[in-house]
DNA sequence: GATTTCTTTTGACAATTATCAAAAAAATTA
DNA sequence: TAATTTTTTTGATAATTGTCAAAAGAAATC
C-alpha cells in the first residue's frame, strides 16, 4: 500500500527497514476530496502530506479579486504550505486538491523528532528542501523568460504533464498571464 | 576575521568550537573584483561560498541577448549556482560580483565529506537549503502578483536594501520589466 | 577637474497583454 | 440524455509594457 512512499523515498536516499519503518508510524492516511484545501491561506501550517494519488494546485487571491496559481505537485510528492512550516508564519497560499486523493498526513513535531533521532532522515529532509528550491528556480527561470508566448512554449517542452493535465485557466497563471490571452496563443501555435 | 561567518551560522543553528573549526578548515579566503564572474553559465558549478563583504547578482542572456537579473545575494550568506551544485548539472546562471567582494571558498566534496561526518553540519545544509526555497518562493510570489507597478511597490516595502543599493537596470529585469518602464513608474510614484 | 564610461531618463511609437461581455465547448450531475 | 455547471474561446477595446534612439545625469578613471 505504501510502495510508492517507499519508492519515492529511495529516489533520494536509501534507507534500513527501520528508519522506513519510523516513517510510516509517523503517518495518517486520508483522503482529500476535489476542491478541498488542504491547507488554508492565514493559516499556519504544521503539518506536512506525501501525495499518493492526485494533485495540488498552490494559489492565492490578489487585491483585484483573481486566483494566482502559484505551483503544482503532482503525486508521488511530499508537500506542504512550505515558508509556512518552515517558519511558523501564517501561509499566504491555498493549497487545493485537484481530484479526489489520497495522502499520507503527518505533523512538524513528528518529523523533527525523527530529524532529532535519525541522521539520514534528516539528510532526506535535506535533499527534499533541495528539490523543492529547484523547482522554484526553474519556475522563476520560466517567469523571466521573455514573453508569453515563449513561456508557454517552453513549459509544453519541460512540463508536457502539466499542460495535458491541468486545466488551462490555472496554467494561465501560472505563467503569469490571463487565460484569454494563453487560449489565443494556443489557436496561434496550432 | 571569520566573526560574521560565526554569527550568520549561529543565526540558524548553535554549532560547537570543533564543528565550526571543521567548516573554517574547508574554507579558503578570496577576493573577487566587481564585474568578475565568480559561477560562468554553462558550466558546471562545484563550489560554493560564503559573501563576507559585497553581493552578488545571478543573471541569463536571453534570445533577444537581454541580460535577465534573477536574483541577488548581499553578505552574510552562503551561495553557489544552486541547481548546478547540487544535480551537477551545467549551470543556467552566471553569478557576478557587484563590488569587490571578500568570500570564503569551499568545494562540494569538502562539504558532503563534513555532512557524512557531523550530522549537525549536515542539518545546517538543511536549513540554508530551506532558506534559499522561501527566498525563491517570495521572489515567485513577487513575480505573479500583478502589475509591475505593484510589484514594484512591495518590493519597496519588503526589501528596501535591494533598492537603496543596486542599480535600477537590474532591479528591472529582476521585476520581469525593462528598465524604462521601471524608470517611469519611478516617476510616476514620486 | 576633465574625460570617459556607465546608468537613468525621456520621447515617440509599436507590440503585447488585460478587461469585459458573451458565445461555444466540454465536463459533471441528475 | 437532458440539464446544469465549469472551462475555453472569441470579439472589441483599453491599458500596460516594450523598443529604439537620444539626451541627461552620475560615477569612475586618468
Amino acid at each position: 500500500m505504501r510502495e510508492s512512499l517507499h519508492k519515492y523515498i529511495n529516489s533520494f536516499i536509501q534507507l534500513s527497514e527501520s528508519e522506513i519503518r519510523v516513517i510510516e508510524d509517523i503517518l495518517t492516511s486520508r483522503k482529500i476530496y476535489k476542491k478541498e484545501n488542504f491547507i488554508e491561506i492565514n493559516k499556519v501550517c504544521t503539518k506536512a502530506i506525501f501525495i499518493n494519488k492526485g494533485y495540488f494546485r498552490f494559489y492565492h487571491v490578489d487585491v483585484n479579486g483573481n486566483e494566482i496559481t502559484s505551483d503544482f505537485y503532482f503525486a508521488p510528492s511530499f508537500i506542504t504550505s512550505y515558508t509556512s512550516f518552515i517558519t511558523g508564519a501564517p501561509s499566504f497560499v491555498n493549497v487545493q486538491a485537484m481530484v479526489d486523493m489520497e495522502v499520507f498526513e503527518f505533523t512538524k513535531n513528528d518529523l523533527y523528532d525523527l530529524y532529532g533521532k535519525y541522521p539520514k532522515i534528516e539528510r532526506l529532509g535535506r535533499l527534499i528542501a533541495e528539490a523543492i528550491a529547484i523547482n522554484s528556480e526553474e519556475h522563476l527561470f520560466l517567469l523571466l523568460n521573455q514573453s508569453a508566448e515563449m513561456r508557454y512554449k517552453r513549459l509544453l517542452e519541460k512540463n508536457t504533464k502539466y499542460v495535458n493535465t491541468i486545466p488551462l485557466q490555472y496554467i494561465a497563471s501560472y505563467l503569469g498571464i490571463t487565460k484569454e490571452t494563453l487560449s489565443r496563443m494556443r489557436k496561434a501555435i496550432r
